[in-house]
DNA sequence: CCTATTTGACCCAC
DNA sequence: GTGGGTCAAATAGG
């Protein structure tokens, strides 16, 4: 009883209902690329007609901050020498770790992946991933005549004030602004 | 030791 | 029942 909690609660109802299109977006990277934010990853599943599983990741504050920002990681089917990953992202971050830390992202970049073809097309295509999820989100809603409060529709934005001492305690300063 | 990932079980919608 | 998304115990790593 009391651990049927857990699956019970409605709170699972709320982690299982369907985004709306205004939440989600996905982008194509050549590599897992490091957007600047901290990613821990959940779980992975075999696709339907897909040759490559998909992994599944959630932001590190989801217990500290409430931040609900998720994203998935699949590599596409269609893979030549550079393998495509289809990233797609689920609610901007509502953690105090926007636009913090920037991402590096051509740093990881695994030559052996990819081989010869890490190339022009390759960093190209990067640049244009150089935007922040919550940038790229709000450029969406902003074409829809939204904002985020409306995108996310609740109370979730309006109780943004965390607190920096209880920040700092967990994480000891990798939260620093150039 | 503590924190992050792996991994099978589990839940829900269809 | 199947397929896709999530949880949490075990495991790996600093």
């Amino acid at each position: 009883d009391s651990q049927r909690d857990i699956y019970g609660n409605d709170k699972m109802k709320r982690l299982k209902r369907s985004w709306s299109k205004q939440e989600t977006w996905s982008i194509a990277t050549t590599f897992p690329y490091d957007d600047g934010h901290r990613w821990r990853k959940y779980g992975h599943k075999i696709i339907k007609n897909a040759k490559y599983p998909k992994h599944y990741y959630r932001c590190v504050f989801r217990d500290k901050q409430g931040c609900l920002a998720k994203k998935t990681v699949q590599q596409e089917d269609s893979h030549g020498d550079p393998p495509r990953f289809n990233v797609e992202y689920r609610a901007p971050h509502t953690c105090k770790t926007i636009n913090v830390v920037f991402p590096s992202v051509m740093e990881s970049a695994p030559m052996e992946a990819s081989g010869h073809a890490s190339g022009s097309s390759c960093s190209l295509k990067l640049q244009e991933n150089h935007i922040s999820p919550l940038a790229h989100a709000a450029i969406e809603a902003q074409d829809e005549g939204l904002w985020i409060s409306e995108l996310l529709g609740s109370d979730m934005v309006a109780t943004e004030p965390w607190d920096l001492d209880m920040f700092l305690e967990d994480d000891d300063g990798w939260y620093n602004v150039p």
